[in-house]
DNA sequence: ATGAAAGCGCTAACAG
DNA sequence: CTGTTAGCGCTTTCAT
């Protein structure tokens, strides 16, 4: 045994290239860029790498190209039940195709973001997908001129650093805001969980539309410093009934909180919607069963991850990605907890 | 210039050896083992690797030592409520850790699961966390002596591969029917969505204690092809009344489909708990808030991702991890769902 | 405690 | 369409 042999044991390229009787960049090659190759070369290359086994070393493959098969996908929350429709739909269309996906939390932090960001970047990722537009402005410092494809997601906004698909949560907030007013409740609330960008933008939607009525009372606005949760949304409509008894409905800033506060009319006896109406955001599929259903926006999260991926694939193969900005839009959901007697 | 240069311009470890006036390979070392380098030779290093912002690449590295950095992690379903919170356990460890956690999910399939592990051994992982002991035997036999540390999460079995941590699931549901038979029902169906290896073992809990007490009947027990959710619980719950009007009570596979139950006794105008009882399984934290609140089995299911985390990362750290097959066990949660006026 | 040389498995660059 | 050569940035091996 000569004392340097420090292979794997598994079969690389030059193993194939010796069984098919070519050289190793010609596998490369019918590997990456099959019509660079003859017919006749291919397949012998082909069943070489069937009759040894072959899969090629990823590192080796970043090391000599510099680009990794990773897609990075930075989200605030890997486990918030906003961001599991996106990542479905995200994860549906990687599946199909020859890249990794590189899973990042901000946990809602600037700094946390730019953290992963960085150690992405030494991975020399074959592209980014990110949420939302309110990068810290190192942050964007590192993605402008980036060499390689990014998509945000879930907010739309000026200036993208590339890609982009989400829609505007200032005018979801309104489409939900007009629909109270229209349906006649005058003392209307909003509930919020932990704030960040995007629910800030949607208490502005709400706010523009309840001082053009007349109907805006700051105080009436509740946020809390825990995460999004159905036991918050109950005690939230507990504290706002403390603080205004007549206020006369809510909108929630997520659907879970939605559920907590119809769960609390229920134990208190409040007549929804008759005395109190309930709207909620998302429009997850629990809505439309409870009793009574409840109203919400639906906002097109899986749609969203569908796209993204789908956008960074194409570019990724050199084709056309179609448009580069995409606003989805939402919809209203009007149900029950929203139809007043009148 | 020279036309081979390809560097990719970003420091090397050779940039920083020359600032301090060392050797790569010292560099190496002080990175890796810093005990085996002089306090003198660390110091300079450091700096020099402040002063260049030398960030080591991972590719080079996993090329060089046939070892990544990489924690692979393999769900049934990286979407699946049930497993986010697994999965939040796991990140919370992972993150104070030098090593990037890499997702699969396998769709419940184990052809799909063989795929997903044979694409991670590509990658040669440092560790790698599974669900569940039923892997088929092709991925027993890619497992069976792998020169990395594994463990098993969810389920817990003889044999384990190496680690394991998670509770039974045929005791956990042996629990939930106990307390529903000594709350006094006697019809009691089981719902469950898509099946798999751990629903079938919670039924069979179910089935064991139903025929002790002479209760069971197969014409009960509904499963669906459907992934689990709140409007399928509320559906399955009008399928059982409609075969058997008289059941009076459920044990729900999964705390949604509980949820759904409810709301479909609140439209129905079915007294819960009274004349019908509703159990749920995980305890999720919406169960407690309901109206009335729903009694479920708690698991322990983030903790299950710490402890696996943990056990990883002590591993890989060559320090002792404890005990290598941990039964975490779980508590009934009774509450007014199945709390009868007797 | 530190270093020199060789090599990990692959692809970029250039050539034919 | 195919091949040769020289690396990519790091760690292993062996030596001091």
């Amino acid at each position: 045994m000569a004392r340097k042999r420090r292979g794997s044991g598994k079969p690389t390229i030059m193993d194939v290239a010796r069984e098919a009787g070519v050289s190793a960049i010609t596998v490369s090659r019918a590997l990456r860029t099959p019509k660079q190759v003859s017919d006749k070369t291919r397949t012998k290359v082909d069943s070489a790498i069937r009759a040894l086994g072959y899969t090629p070393d990823p590192a080796a493959k970043a090391l000599a190209s510099h680009r990794s098969d990773i897609i990075g996908v930075i989200l605030p929350s890997v486990t918030n039940s906003v961001f599991q429709d996106t990542l479905r739909g995200i994860y549906e269309v990687a599946e199909t195709a020859p890249y990794r996906v590189q899973l990042g939390n901000t946990q809602y932090s600037a700094a946390e973001e730019e953290r992963l960001l960085r150690g992405l970047l030494s991975q020399r990722p074959a592209g980014l997908i990110l949420t939302g537009v309110d990068q810290s402005a190192s942050t964007a410092g590192l993605l402008r001129g980036a060499d390689f494809p990014i998509v945000q997601i879930t907010e739309i906004g000026p200036a993208p650093f590339d890609m982009m698909v989400g829609f505007s949560h200032s005018q979801a907030a309104q489409l939900a805001a007009e629909h109270l007013v229209a349906a006649g409740y005058r003392r209307i609330a909003f509930l919020g969980a932990r704030r960040d960008a995007r629910s800030t933008r949607r208490l502005s939607g709400f706010r523009a539309v309840l001082e053009a009525h007349g109907l805006y009372d700051p105080g009436r606005v509740l946020f809390s410093e825990q995460p999004s949760s159905v036991p918050l949304g109950a005690a939230q409509l507990g504290e706002l009934l403390d603080m205004d008894p007549k206020a006369d409905a809510v909108l929630c800033n997520n659907d879970d909180l939605a559920l907590g506060a119809l769960f609390e009319c229920q134990r208190s006896g409040i007549d929804v919607p008759n005395a109190f109406g309930i709207c909620g955001f998302n429009d997850i599929d629990t809505m439309a069963v409870t009793h009574p259903a409840l109203t919400s926006v639906r906002t097109p999260r899986r749609e969203i991850g569908r796209q993204a991926m789908t956008m960074m694939l194409a570019r990724l193969a050199g084709e056309d990605p179609g448009p580069t900005t995409r606003n989805l839009g939402v919809d209203l959901m009007p149900r029950a907890s929203t139809a007043r007697a009148a």
